[in-house]
RNA sequence: CGGGGAGUAGCUCAGCUUGGUAGAGCAUCUGCUUUGGGAGCAGAGGGUCGCAGGUUCGAAUCCUGUCUCCCCGACCA
């Protein structure tokens, strides 16, 4: 491609919109340009990379057997009622009507289609295992979309649903499929990390996540430092440890005037945060409410909680006019000794012996509570966040967190959706069967952000060749005053492209230090500098963008090819 | 959804408090010079000041409404 008639919109510029490192550089670089809030339009140099990116994750997923479809982008309502999911999706999916006045949205996602489908053409057990999956924008209303194509409105995704006959066959291909995604992850050169996750409201049993390792990261990791353990935060399951131990002292009630927070009674009182015992209330679906006590320093997983029998899902955090209203204190003198509605405890805190809590009393709190004697044993349940420092669940290591972007998720998700929506197979013994299925995603668009967040430096991109736009740029110094330079110019650019590289000529007429500028701050591999005195010596010169020191090789495509194999 | 902020040239922003015919840098165009790290000089083009209404002799500036965008939080998964 010659830069000349390439359009190409480079800015020195920060946009003052852009936040994280990736949105700021595809911006200046031109990759993308923003048309509302959360949805952009992929510039011709962006596009290159999109479609990089995905041609890997196509090549990938059908090395692993899936088959490639394409969905619509508008989905009728109709079948969303079928699986019950068109009540209970929220404002995030852009719910749209026709000219006949017929509701429609604009696909979040695809299992009720693919399942549709299909229900249309397959009946036998002969006709599975079968994994469709396409490459298609969705649409999701973010509440607050930001940090670029990173968390966008409309993005380009992947989506893969699989069916089988049973579960072991499931669990087959939820290996498959991890696999895949592992050689995808590979290849786009970035450090990245599987973890254990949550299904949420897609519903399942295991599922996985992807997450390329980056500081802006919006997901919280729990990594063993020394074991395999890895978990999503929200699904990271935190272990009992420790019996509690036997009561020593009185209880006692002390007045804490204006000590609202735990971190305030503990010095306040001058305990230790960890012999603490708070109170939270939430409000379940149905409008009771109920206590969950944690240990002072540990905070609620709303994720378990949502999953704890006495909670459920769809719970919030209890107003607090009727909190007060039921202990008759602030909410910051909350505590476990006549409690008026059920405590729930934490692993954590119901190992805790004369511990210090509210005394349900504006301005006073207990010390030296013990559960079973200063109120009832609670009913105790995993309800934390785990945090650093904590025994790995399964035994090896203590947790570390990190920060993650999520790339892709596969899940397990059983029978929901082919029950909804009445799919079923024959099996061997011509009884109907309803097929299992898994769904595995990739996000498509926003991994040029990941990778983006993990591969720069001040000058710019710093892409893998793998996914860069141009894996070389040819910058000729003085092409229009030397002839020389512009014969070897013209005659490498043809032969590297007939050697089927992606060559980028910048034939702007510029001078030296914009086109370095702008090669670096677009990310290009590897650039080869043509001017006046390397080729006295019959040389170019050779950069690889991920190095410091640019080296001298001999002006031919064969050299400059070979270089670039060694790299 | 709650709170905060911003809409002025293609981009980044000043001007608004105290109303009087619209500014800078970058970018673009022309000419000359320059040519190994985002060149210099000279000149030029470019804005219904988000939109609608109001106040006023006169509104980018004051008032009302409205739309959009950004940030923090909550919510959702």
């Amino acid at each position: 491609m010659r830069l000349s008639r390439f359009p190409l919109a480079t800015a020195k510029e920060t946009p003052a919109d852009a936040e994280v490192v990736s949105h700021q550089l595809m911006q200046r670089a031109g990759y993308i340009r923003k048309l509302g809030s959360g949805l952009y339009t992929w510039m011709p140099i962006g596009l290159r990379v999109l479609n990089k990116v995905a041609a890997i994750v196509r090549e990938e997923m059908n090395r692993a057997g899936a088959v490639e479809v394409l969905m619509p982008s508008i989905q009728p309502a109709e079948l969303w009622e079928q699986s019950g999911r068109w009540a209970q999706m929220g404002g995030e999916m852009l719910r749209i009507k026709d000219r006949h006045n017929n509701d429609f949205c604009y696909g979040p996602t695809h299992e009720e289609v693919i399942t549709h489908h299909v229900k249309q053409d397959v009946r036998s057990y002969r006709q599975l295992p079968l994994n469709l999956y396409q490459i298609q924008t969705k649409f999701r209303d973010e509440r607050r979309p930001r940090f670029g194509v990173m968390r966008a409105r409309e993005f380009l995704m992947k989506d893969a649903y699989s069916f089988h006959i049973d579960e072991a066959d499931l669990a087959r291909e939820y290996q498959v499929m991890r696999e895949a995604y592992t050689r995808v992850f590979d290849r786009l050169g970035i450090d990245y990390r599987i973890v254990q996750a949550d299904a949420g409201n897609i519903g399942g049993n295991r599922s996985e996540e992807f997450h390329v390792l980056a500081g802006s990261g919006e997901d919280l990791l729990a990594v063993s430092d020394s074991g395999p353990f890895a978990a999503n935060i929200e699904a990271a399951p935190c272990v009992a440890v420790g019996a509690r131990a036997a009561a020593s002292a009185v209880m006692q009630q002390v007045a804490t005037p204006g000590q609202k927070t735990c971190e305030q009674v503990a010095r306040f009182l001058d305990t230790a945060l960890t012999a603490k015992v708070k109170l939270l209330v939430v409000q379940t679906a149905a409008g009771e409410l109920r206590a969950v006590a944690l240990r002072g320093d540990h905070q609620l997983n709303e994720v378990k909680a949502a999953k704890h029998p006495m909670i459920g899902a769809g719970f919030v955090m209890a107003a607090p006019e009727k909190v007060e209203a039921l202990f008759g204190c602030e909410v910051g003198y909350l505590g476990p000794v006549n409690s008026p509605i059920p405590v729930i405890a934490d692993h954590a805190a119901a190992v805790i012996a004369d511990f210090t809590c509210g005394a349900n009393q504006t301005d006073f709190h207990l010390q030296n509570v013990n559960w079973g004697r200063d109120c009832p044993e609670p009913e105790t349940a995993d309800l934390r966040n785990i945090v650093e420092g904590d025994v790995s669940p399964d035994g090896v290591g203590r947790i570390k967190f990190y920060r993650g972007i999520e790339g892709g998720h596969i899940f397990q998700l059983g029978r929901k959706y082919t029950e909804a929506m009445g799919l079923s197979v024959l099996d061997e013994a011509s009884q109907p069967v309803t097929p299992w299925m898994g769904c595995y995603g990739i996000g498509v668009s926003r991994l040029v952000a990941a990778i983006i967040e993990q591969r720069h430096d001040d000058k710019g991109i710093v892409w893998p060749a793998s996914v860069a736009p141009f894996t070389v740029v040819i910058c000729p110094i003085g092409m229009d005053r030397s002839d020389a330079v512009r014969e070897t110019t013209e005659s490498l650019y043809a032969a590297l492209q007939g050697q089927g590289l992606d060559v980028l000529l910048d034939d702007r007429g510029q001078r030296p230090g914009a086109m370095f500028a702008d090669a670096e701050l677009i990310g290009i591999p590897y650039r080869i500098v043509i001017g006046d005195k390397a080729l006295a010596d019959g040389q170019v010169e050779f950069k690889a963008r991920n190095l410091a020191e640019a080296e001298r090789v001999a002006a031919t495509a064969e050299a400059v090819r070979a270089r670039i194999a060694a790299a």
